[in-house]
RNA sequence: GCGUCCAUAGCUCAGCUGGUAGAGCACUCCCCUUUUAAGGGAUAGGUCCUGCGUUCGAAUCGCAGUGGACGCACCA
């Protein structure tokens, strides 16, 4: 740097007022210190030879007290300093390591630096592998070396860094000082990489299909709206990649395609919800929905194992067995054990209203059989649904992407997956038949006439491929950000995504 | 959108029925070279979220606003 100045301290997110900015010119100055030292605060590399958790555990069996001959080279950032210096505690991305700065061990200009250091500065370290008579394994240290000088405070050493808010807006200071939010976000990348592995090895072709559309179709949502400037045209960001997945199918690009990315809808936040979120989606031809079951519990159960070790989970305090076979209910059976309305035997409309209202519900009056099943499905069934379940068989009318089902005309060949009682999964046998489709699609614009604005728009192009001929197909989503909630114990959708929707400051 | 709760030093938090704010850690200086939430001593650090009101007097009480957390609703 050409000289250090004293640049008033602007708006900052996480270290504001008299208190921090006189902190952070302090820190200042002592780059000046360190240029009369002729030593960059910022330089370009650093060999190092070894990571912190590596050398707790090579090292595991040496004795307190002794000491080796082997020379490291370590590096990290400074959390705790104790003895003036004496003692140095070094976080690395794998863990924690002691530097013992003897000044029997370091010349006149490493004890000058010494006394430039902070907490919270990127430092390095070279020395001998020794452990303290109190057993702490430590580096030696014979040189050390500033790698990056830090001009502001961390939060406190022992509470840590607790402010929900300022752990989700400023994530870097977050995983800086908690281990927990390290490890959840490893999890999660772990957990994708082995979702991925799992579908190339069963021979998918992982695809890319446009998140920019000119119609936002394949669910029930409402989208984000932008602009083409060149030319001059509303797109809508997807809310799902469905339709696009079902033309690479028709195409015969592959007859197993994925895609696990982004979908983004406008919708409410809450500790299940962000606007953007990650989804798969997979698609099987000459499979049908019995075939997604298999493989929803199959890939699920696989991830758990190769992740974490097991197939047992706890989840908030609920323990969940995610080992297979998982049970299997239709949703008239489901309904039928847990609210003891038979909608076998219910066949009026007006049957189904009035049996929901005598088990103290309030159905709408504009409601059909199959949206009031799912209505008391929803009431009555699903918070009972802790353990995986599959709840097969949708009503019709509430699913117009999805083939009829083949024993019963006001049903659908879909399930959902449930486990803690949420929604892990949506998959269908699809809907193939061009003409079928159209009428389901138009079915959903006369809802959206009568106000619902989720009702699925007409994409007059997918029927249009849909008319070449697309192979019985069985499809598949599951939204990842919840299954890895799941899998890592986390309370908030917030807490597994790096950098979650928040309104700006 | 509705309800409950919250907002005080860089961080974690006290602050009682109203009398212009405290602690620990961090920072600065001194002592201390085998500590690990190191220790001892001395400083410094505040628009008590914002505005209006009540009051002789507001961090404290009231109203409004802003931001946040949680719950509900919405999200097939």
């Amino acid at each position: 740097m050409e000289e250090a100045t004293q640049t008033p301290l602007k708006t900052n997110e996480h270290a504001e007022g008299q208190s921090a900015s006189r902190i952070r010119e302090t820190r200042i100055q002592k780059l000046n210190a360190l240029k009369e030292l002729n030593i960059e605060p910022y330089p370009y590399k650093f060999e190092k030879t070894a990571d912190n958790q590596t050398l707790q555990e090579r090292y595991q069996e040496l004795p307190a007290g002794e000491e080796t001959t082997d020379v490291v080279r370590v590096a990290g950032r400074i959390m705790a300093m104790r003895n003036n210096g004496l003692f140095i505690d070094l976080q690395d991305t794998t863990g924690k390591i002691q530097v013992f700065c003897h000044k029997e061990n370091l010349n006149e200009e490493y004890l000058k630096l010494l006394k430039l250091f902070d907490i919270g500065d990127m430092i390095g370290a070279t020395g001998t592998i020794r452990r303290t008579p109190r057993g702490e394994l430590s580096v030696k240290s014979t040189a050390i070396e500033m790698l990056s000088k830090s001009l502001l405070p961390l939060p406190e050493k022992f509470h840590g860094l607790t402010d929900k808010e300022i752990r989700y807006r400023q994530r870097y200071l977050d995983l800086i000082m908690n281990e927990d939010t390290r490890k959840t976000l490893r999890n999660r990348s772990l957990i994708v990489s082995a979702i991925r592995k799992y579908f190339l090895d069963k021979g998918f072709l992982e695809v890319e299909t446009p998140m920019l559309q000119t119609i936002a179709g394949g669910a029930a949502a409402r989208p984000f709206i932008t602009h083409h400037n060149a030319l001059d045209l509303e797109m809508y960001m997807r809310i799902a990649p469905e339709l696009y997945l079902k033309r690479l199918i028709v195409g015969g690009l592959s007859e197993k395609v994925f895609e696990l990315n982004r979908n983004f809808r406008n919708e409410g936040i809450s500790f299940k919800h962000n606007p953007e979120f990650t989804m798969l989606e997979a698609y099987q031809a000459y499979a049908d929905y019995h075939d997604m079951m298999d493989l929803v519990e199959d890939l699920i159960s696989t991830v758990a194992q190769d992740v974490l070790g097991t197939q047992q989970i706890t989840y908030q305090g609920q323990e969940l067995n995610l080992a297979r076979p998982w049970k299997r209910l239709t949703m008239i059976d489901a309904v039928r054990q847990e609210a003891g309305l038979d909608f076998d035997a219910i066949e009026s409309n007006k049957q189904a209203f009035e049996a929901a209202k005598n088990i103290g519900l309030e159905p709408e009056a504009a409601w059909g059989w199959g949206k009031i099943l799912e209505y008391v499905f929803e009431e009555r069934v699903e918070p009972k649904m802790i353990q995986p379940v599959h709840i097969i068989d949708y009503p019709k009318e509430t699913s117009p992407l999805a083939k009829v089902h083949r024993n019963d005309p006001r049903l659908v060949e879909r399930f959902e997956t449930r486990i803690y009682g949420w929604e892990v999964s949506n998959a269908f046998s699809e809907l193939s038949n061009p003409l079928d489709q159209r009428a389901r699609f138009e079915a959903q614009l006369e809802a959206r006439e009568a106000g619902d604005d989720e009702a699925h728009q007409l994409d007059e192009d997918y029927v249009h491929a849909l008319e070449y001929g697309m192979p019985p197909t069985g499809g598949l989503g599951i939204g990842i950000d919840r299954l890895i909630m799941l899998l890592t114990d986390s309370p908030s959708i917030r807490d597994v995504i790096a950098f979650p929707t928040m309104r700006p400051r």
